[in-house]
DNA sequence: CACGGGATCGTCT
DNA sequence: GACGATCCCGTGT
């Protein structure tokens, strides 16, 4: 596996990533563990036009400032004050685009995803779910605005050179963003038909 | 299985 | 002072 380069995130077609993180891995260090897992489903946010996106019409503010660095941040936030959403930010300096990991499917570290979500068994719930996979792996707002393309990083992206076909990938309107009017049934949700780890 | 409401807090107005 | 890029559990069928 290798790591995923600067050059895979620093540029703007956000869509495009979104897409083409499926199949990936996810590696996290959290609390003295190691956890993995393979991208399942993504969503593609892309301010400053998408209504959907916080960073919609430039808004810049403590919270979205880091979603105007370059490609290969992550973008960690508070939802609903309970559940941390995860991103990666992408496009240049300045270009406030992202993608939401809404899924995973757990490689390395299971039983301790468990014991963090309280679950005896394995099954899609363990990590179907933005806030579901987080909190399997330990991420927490501490890893907000960290890059994912370092070594030495306790979130890094990999790439483990498996082909996904493109008739493999579903697309379909992103979730839970009913005030985004005219961006509501854009289709920029992305799942792998072939995972049954994916979100409802 | 579908629906509805409560949880809970950082962020922004 | 209101509200979320959500989740979980309880209720009813």
């Amino acid at each position: 596996m290798t790591l995923l380069p600067a050059s895979f995130y620093q540029h703007n077609d956000v869509v495009r990533i979104a897409r083409e993180l499926l199949g990936k891995h996810i590696i996290v260090h959290a609390e003295g563990y190691s956890t993995g897992a393979i991208i399942v489903e993504t969503e593609a946010y892309k301010g400053p036009e998408d209504k959907a996106c916080h960073a919609y019409n430039n808004k810049y503010t403590e919270r979205t400032k880091t979603m105007f660095l370059p490609g290969g941040y992550t973008y960690v936030y508070l939802c609903y004050g309970i559940h941390r959403l995860f991103n990666v930010v992408t496009g240049d300096e300045g270009c406030p685009h992202a993608v939401l990991i809404r899924a995973v499917e757990p490689i390395k570290g299971i039983e301790i995803m468990q014991t963090r979500r309280g679950f005896s068994a394995v099954k899609p719930a363990l990590t179907a779910g933005p806030g579901r996979w987080t909190q399997a792996m330990g991420i927490d707002l501490h890893h907000n605005s960290i890059l994912c393309y370092e070594h030495n990083s306790p979130i890094t992206i990999k790439d483990a050179h498996v082909k996904i076909n493109k008739s493999s990938i579903l697309a379909s309107p992103r979730v839970g963003i009913n005030y985004a009017e005219e961006w509501i049934d854009v289709p920029w949700r992305f799942r792998l038909a072939t995972s049954n780890w994916t979100s409802k």
